[in-house]
Parts: C-alpha cells; sequence; structure tokens
DNA sequence: TCTAACGTGATACTCAGTGTCAGTCGCGAC
DNA sequence: GTCGCGACTGACACTGAGTATCACGTTAGA
C-alpha cells in the first residue's frame, strides 16, 4: 500500500529519505521551521544542498510526506466498509482508519502537530495536501451510494467537512498531549451533524 | 466596516492598490498566474519593483485581497441574525450575505474564481485565509448559543463545514460561469447536513 | 567484466521576499 | 512662506527556495 519499496535502490532511498528527515525534524524543533534553512538541513545530515533537495521538493514537505499515504488509506476504508449505508458513519469509520495509521507513536505524533500548529507555511501545504485527496474520497463514497448522480454537491461536501473534523480532532488531541481518546474526539466532532442544530451541552465526557 | 478610507493618505493608498491590482489582475489572465513575476508587473504598471511590494506582501494577495473582508462580513451577519435558533440557518444565512458582498460584477467574480482554480499557488494561500477568519466566526456563532462551551468543538466543525460549503458552492457556480442560482447551490450543499445522510436523489436541479 | 543507469556534489541561475538608504512630496504648525 | 515631520518612492543589496546542468563515481545487471 504504502509504496511498497522494491529493488535495493528503492530500499535504498526510502531509508536515506527517513534519516535525512529524521534529522531535518530534530532541527525543525530545536530552531523552529523558517528558521531553519536547506544549507542548515545538508550540512547536519552530512550530504549536499542538491541532495537534499532531491529527496524532498520542498521544506514542507520534509516535515509533511508522513501524510501522504493518508488520502489512500481514508478511501481504502471507505472500500471496505460497504456494509454501513449511512454516509456519516462510514466516514467518521474511515477517519477511524486514517487515525490509526498515523497513531504509531503518539509522542511523535504530537510534536508534530505542534510543529504545524506553529508554522502557517506547514498548516497551508497539509490543507493542501487534503485538497488533493478530496476527489477519490468522494468517488469511492459515491461508489456504493446512489447511482452516480453526475455532480452530486452534497458527497463533496460531506467530505470536506469530515476531512475537516480530522484536523479539528487532532488539533484538539495533540492540544491534550495524546491522552484524550480519539475515537470519542471523533465522536464528539461528528455529533455536529446528528444533533439538533441548535444549542446542546455536547456529548459524553 | 470593510477599511473606510479616510485621510487623503488612506484614499490614495486605496486608489493605487486597485490600479495596480487591475494591471496585474490582467497580466495573471494572460500570461497565467506563475508565469508572471514581480518585475513583470512593476513594469506593466509603470512602477518600481520595491513600491509594487510595498503594495502587496505577496504575489498571492495581488489577487486574494477582495476576499478579506469576508470574515467580518460573515461573522457580522453571524450577530445580526439572532432571531433565528438553527445554527446551519444561522450560517447558511451568513454564507448568503458573503455571497452578496462578494458578487458585484459577476463577470469579474467568474474569471477571478477561475484563475485561483487553476493555481494552486492561490487555492492554498485562499484556504489560509479561511482558516484564520475561522475563529472569529465560531466566537459569533457561539455568544448567542449555550453558554460558552469552553472548547466546543461543536461549533468549531460546523464553522468549518459551512466555510467549505461556500467554496464548493463558488466553485460549481464560476463552472457554470455564473449562470446558476447561487441561494440555490447553497441549499443543494447545505441539504448534506440535514437529510437523511444515506443515498437521496438530491434536491431541486 | 563491462556498461549503462543512477546517485551525488558543485555550480550557476531565477525569482520571491526583506531590509536599508537617500531623495521627494504632502501637510500642518509656526 | 517656510520649516519640519511623516509617509511614499526608487535603487540597491541581500537571503533563501527551488530549478537546471554537468562531470564524476558507484553499482546493478547482463
Amino acid at each position: 500500500m504504502s509504496a511498497t519499496p522494491v529493488g535495493t535502490r528503492e530500499i535504498s532511498r526510502h531509508a536515506v529519505r527517513a534519516e535525512l528527515a529524521r534529522v531535518a525534524f530534530n532541527r525543525f524543533c530545536l530552531t523552529g521551521f523558517d528558521q531553519v534553512t536547506f544549507a542548515d538541513l545538508s550540512e547536519a545530515a552530512g550530504v549536499s544542498r542538491s541532495t537534499f533537495l532531491r529527496y524532498f521538493g520542498t521544506k514542507e514537505d520534509v516535515v509533511l510526506f508522513v501524510f501522504d499515504p493518508v488520502g489512500d488509506v481514508i478511501a481504502d476504508a471507505l472500500d471496505a466498509d460497504r456494509a454501513n449505508q449511512d454516509d456519516w458513519s462510514r466516514l467518521r469509520n474511515a477517519l477511524e482508519s486514517a487515525v490509526t495509521f498515523l497513531v504509531r507513536d503518539v509522542q511523535e505524533l504530537v510534536t508534530i502537530l505542534g510543529l504545524i500548529e506553529q508554522t502557517p507555511a506547514l498548516c497551508a501545504r497539509l490543507r493542501e495536501k487534503q485538497a488533493e485527496w478530496r476527489p477519490g474520497i468522494v468517488a469511492r463514497l459515491q461508489k456504493t451510494t446512489s447511482s452516480t448522480d453526475g455532480s452530486s454537491v452534497i458527497a463533496h461536501v460531506r467530505v470536506a467537512a469530515a476531512l475537516e473534523c480530522l484536523w479539528i480532532v487532532l488539533g484538539q488531541w495533540s492540544a491534550s498531549g495524546g491522552d484524550e481518546d480519539l475515537g470519542e474526539l471523533l465522536d464528539a466532532a461528528f455529533a455536529a451533524f446528528s444533533t439538533p442544530a441548535c444549542q446542546q451541552t455536547h456529548a459524553p465526557s
């Protein structure tokens, strides 16, 4: 699924990329994203600036490339979950898959999210990625729903709303240091679409 | 409300800014946003590169500064509409105010939206602006709703979802060349939150 | 073992965006 | 009227991201 590396060259590339990202990430956390230059990074990693730039197209990608598979994860989860017929439930479950994919090391993810949150450039690029995922996810959501309704605005809106939930929830979660339960947070966020739409003293906890 | 210019300096600045933007916009439409440099723009406008950069912090702002007041427009509309108690209805009406503010010249707006759509950098920056509006809008939405619930995730989600609706609807609308009715499009989009959440052959044409 | 493809470093380049400096202009105070 | 202050302007220099090219070394694979 996630770029299964085959062939020694591919393996090597993957490993180098990971190492460069690791070194760079430390620098970013230490000094701040904007203050660090490619020259700094390449020096710290012991490669030339040219080489560093070959592994990551932009400085943002050095941090955000870990999110690249999320779009596919969500889309695949939607496919696997044909049983459920409710759009919102399916999206909620798909997001659960996304967070499960992301949360390997709690501490690391919290740190990354913190870095992103306080760096406008990273926020912007992440939103861009999110927008790129949307068409694919919409297609999967519609495939099993009613006969393809040409340009169903509804599906687009629901997918967009669900993806916003993802970031809002992750923001909440990282603000709590990774203590809160992501499943409950997702439920609380999705309650926005199911409760009466007027005031409500929101759900549990 | 929207930067009422007072004093000759302010008037002048406002006018120059508008003129520079006008000249630049033509260039962008003609050649493509990425192909045009500040050097081109300043030459075309008959001012120095320094001066041009003083009026617009970034190249994106040359196009997108017209959207700056939208956040306040939405927030103010929410304030004015205390009668309505339903979150979704209030947001929908506030978005109506936003589009009314934006649609002065149909043809011009369609052109701008087209340019934005086919320029990733502009899309990204616009999303960033949208994210900046969110906190203010959330505050206005909550002010009249239930006693401030500390960190009501629900309000955040609803505002985020509503803002996504705005862009999805504007995208639809500009794709139709500005023919479709924006009110109906908004209704169709907001139906995503009120219909049974399963399949539905969506509302009126 | 040979060779073609690939990774690398060095270098040069374009362009966005920042900062500085000196000259100019508008405007109110005296 | 003119003096001085603050804002606007153009010229210039600078940093840093991202692109492109070239020559060299290494390695995969026949």
